[in-house]
DNA sequence: ATTAAAATGTTCGTATCTGTTCTTATTTGA
DNA sequence: TCAAATAAGAACAGATACGAACATTTTAAT
């Protein structure tokens, strides 16, 4: 993409004055409102612009973070269903390690009143959530911060994870296309969550239905590598076949 | 969704007084109740609010360890006095270790708008509140979480900080005694900040007056390895004695 | 000059936001 | 415990903002 004079402006703008409304800026730039839509529309689709009903503002990690805590609400339900499955699979005093998600924080809160387990996770709303667990013992790997989800990814992660062999890996992907792949967007994450499923002994997949035939740039594994998938709603063709084919045991929520 | 700067508002002035009326909040912002109220109900639904009957608050986990909360408002102005003197010295694009203390959290709070930072923690809390800060690289250590503060300690956490120097170590400790020694309760704790202080080009301590003459049991070092003390009042007797000896140099933020 | 492509303006159906009114919960004081 | 007071929430209506489709103008290339 490559802004006019105009949109570059128009940055300005809002970064001058924190947040302006549309029709102060259609007056501004002395054109109709549905020009400067098409302008905001780039713009904050490009991430340099937030916009909210009736103007813009310059985007910011709280807008960021309160787009996180929406998806977190998405499917809320299922994924709740989904970490209650996972939570009564999971035995008592075993050793886990948890990934970045939605999902994987929802089941952090369904392994509150779990005795005697081992968490490894590099996500800090689980760390922080499974803290208070006083019979928990929650490792948090070290890394890079990222600030959208509060995930820690990098090199410094992967590493640190590298340490330890646990017995279950729980990890929540972004989609699974009908090929057998898993798919995230992050390709830091990606790095992550393939050195949880090489340190575990066995892979555990939550995936709500909205994850299949859900396209995502970087393959995470494949269904192969997986053990058990929970999920909401049983998958649409093809995937059963697949699972089938790919050794997956699939556990239906109700 | 996408917030609306009034919803951001009014988020910033939650933060700011702890908890607010609705009927405060819509007449600061001139509207109805209702209107308010969806703000409210959006906001409490992500996660950043929390509501009683009549207002909200800063949302804070029920089961969060009580007493640390408490022991986090006790002496809060000082606290807070401390922590801006403590971001005002801090320099816009330096390095810092922050350790695990709730002095140490005032200053992560007050650390928000500043730009360019790199941030090594130990502390979860110190690490999501800094997330917030789009223009900060938070590195979070690796380690085991201690429930009772959210802090990460052991001998991962100390390897993980090794590979790291900064320019400013900012540590909070328990007590300082009149022989010169500053000293902390949880060994593992101590073995933390010790490195903190080995990886720092400079070293900031940052203690309340109720720190002078309160005994610990663990000795994390001597003052005569702090640069900088930050303090709220002027330190009794023979403090100002031995901070001379030691070289160290005291600002009172009044 | 001609033409294609891009940018802008116009119109209109749809979605979102806000205030009003009324009913249902919750709190508080006797 | 009950009743009055206050807060919360649902439902509706009016105002405003949004986005799609199409028409028009501007720009650029041959």
């Amino acid at each position: 993409m490559t802004p006019n004079p105009r949109q570059l402006d128009l940055l300005d703008q809002v970064r001058a004055r924190g947040s302006v409304s549309l029709e102060t800026l259609a007056a501004s730039f002395e054109v109709t409102l549905q020009t400067l839509r098409r302008d905001v529309k780039l713009l904050s689709e490009a991430g340099l612009l937030a916009r909210f009903h009736g103007g813009v503002r310059v985007p910011g990690s709280t807008t960021e973070n309160i787009a996180y805590r929406q998806r977190q609400l998405l499917n809320e339900a299922a994924k709740q269903r989904i970490a209650r499955a996972i939570a009564l699979a999971v035995p008592e005093g075993c050793s886990l390690i948890i990934n970045i998600g939605t999902t994987t924080e929802a089941i952090a809160r369904e392994l509150l009143r779990h005795k005697g387990l081992r968490v490894i996770t590099n996500n800090l709303n689980v760390a922080a959530i499974l803290s208070d667990n006083a019979d928990c013992e929650v490792i948090v790997a070290g890394g890079v911060v990222r600030s959208r989800d509060r995930g820690i990814v990098g090199e410094a992660t992967v590493d640190f994870i590298r340490q330890f062999k646990v017995d279950i890996g729980l990890i929540g992907i972004s989609g699974i296309e009908d090929d057998g792949s898993l798919r995230d967007f992050d390709y830091r994450e990606v790095r992550v969550a393939q050195t949880i499923i090489e340190r575990s002994r066995e892979v555990w997949l939550a995936a709500d239905h909205s994850k299949f035939n859900r396209p995502a740039m970087v393959e995470v594994a494949r269904l192969s590598q997986v053990g058990t998938l929970f999920t909401d709603a049983p998958p649409p063709s093809p995937f059963p076949a697949l699972l089938g084919e790919a050794g997956v045991a699939c556990k239906v929520a109700a």
